[in-house]
DNA sequence: CAAAATTTGTGCGTATGTATC
DNA sequence: TGATACATACGCACAAATTTT
């Protein structure tokens, strides 16, 4: 077993913080057994260099997220393993690349409004600035668990109806295609990570302090015209991106963690 | 401007980290004028709800940090603004991508070493267990300014002496056709994002606390055998990575930060 | 079934860090 | 610069629930 990195003191970041993001990052990497099991407050204590209570601030951290479960006399379970693969090539959509991880997958729209296209996202879709867009937020689940959040912009002149189709069916993808747009592309995605704000701790049921992984994507119609520019939010804890993997992803070393 | 996000108090986060956090954030989206000049203490004590120590000492870490710069009597600058843009896609390459964005992009071999290939590594790159690998650890750097920290490796059997070649030439893609490969393709990256550990903030330069983004990526020659393994580390305040995009990035809002 | 060992839950005193005024 | 309030972290002790012997 490697050995644990140090934590550190008086750098504005409490040590039971510290030690929840370790332990969350060790689930992914063996840190609990076969069972879900983690070892016991005072094993972890003494791996950490940390007093009891640490670990029992930190472990409380974690369980009022809801990741780990602590029994009285048993011992402290972890409550999902896996991070969910979001896959992302030319042909990303969100539903179709999540559906054979998890036993349901649902996107559900939050809200729509219309608004200004102000400069970079006019720009984004091809419109002039003061043309107007649909803006739709949306909240992606898996397994009744936030794993994305969603903003996008259309133009309204070429999807009038957009929002109210897409209410009903719950899927891009068919909303598009009742508008007309029988397939499309991802043109570029940009990804970024920073910690989670407190719209993202709400929205995505998040610890703060906890890391969000934010996608900028351009998706085009067959002929490359942008039909669709949106920003979406993933918990670093609860989502991996794959880019133009088949599906299939190598379980890599972590390094340093 | 979007109303700041509330600061919370009593999460395991110091509420000077949390605004050096703010403020490296808002950096990229027009907290400083053109002239990199920050607002003053007084107003961004008034606009984050703390006291002007607060600001202070958020200043100060960020300053020692190399993120900012105060002098007396005249304000607080920024030192660098944009962040860089990587580009990931069939072609990726490091000096490539980024030689259009910074004055001087260099790659640095660290060391290099030899490694029986465990599970998941031989998997990936198409071996047995118990073969021979090469492993070697690399600094991208940016006009002067760390920007990744890469481990790779390769197949012995294969490029014996790659180690050697890639110390002399300081570039991936020469080292590689040095050895036969003419030309070479990403087949698959996974991106993750976490908070950077000992080992990241010491190479890396960070401060405590930063965020990293990690990917893992396969190389394999044009008839698709694997030739190349690669985990990779970005502080995330320095850099962000675009997807298949031509290198044009579009500057879309944030939402939420 | 009973006793011992293990593991989480709780209480208290103290020292230090953080933030305000 | 001090004074004050609260959060963080430690150390010790013991109670309560569960598993093992």
């Amino acid at each position: 077993m490697a050995k644990r990195s140090a934590l550190q003191r008086g750098v504005g970041v409490a040590l039971w913080r510290q030690i929840a993001d370790g332990i969350r990052q060790g689930i992914a990497t063996g840190l609990a057994d076969e069972t879900g099991r983690l070892p016991p407050e005072a094993e972890l204590a003494q791996r950490f260099g940390v007093n009891r209570h640490t670990i029992r601030a930190a472990i409380s951290a974690l369980a009022h997220e809801g990741v780990l479960r602590s029994q009285q006399g048993r011992g402290t379970f972890v409550r999902r393993q896996k991070r969910l693969v979001y896959p992302i090539g030319e042909r990303t959509r969100f539903s179709a690349g999540l559906s054979d991880q998890a036993h349901e997958t649902r996107s559900e729209m939050l809200s729509s409004s219309i608004e200004t296209a102000a400069d970079p996202i006019a720009f984004a879709l091809g419109l002039e600035p003061g043309d107007r867009t649909i803006r739709i937020e949306t909240l992606g689940n898996a397994d009744g668990v936030p794993v994305s959040r969603s903003t996008s912009w259309f133009s309204e002149a070429r999807f009038p109806g957009i929002a109210d189709v897409y209410s009903r069916v719950g899927s891009m993808t068919e909303a598009l295609e009742a508008c007309g747009v029988t397939d499309y592309r991802r043109a570029s995605t940009g990804v970024e990570a920073r910690h989670a704000d407190e719209s993202d701790t709400q929205e995505l049921q998040l610890a703060p302090g906890a890391i969000v992984i934010v996608t900028r994507a351009m998706n085009s119609d067959l002929s490359g015209v942008p039909i669709q520019y949106s920003v979406t939010r993933f918990p670093a804890d609860r989502v991996e991106l794959v880019i133009r993997g088949d599906g299939a992803t190598f379980e890599g070393p972590q390094l340093g963690s």
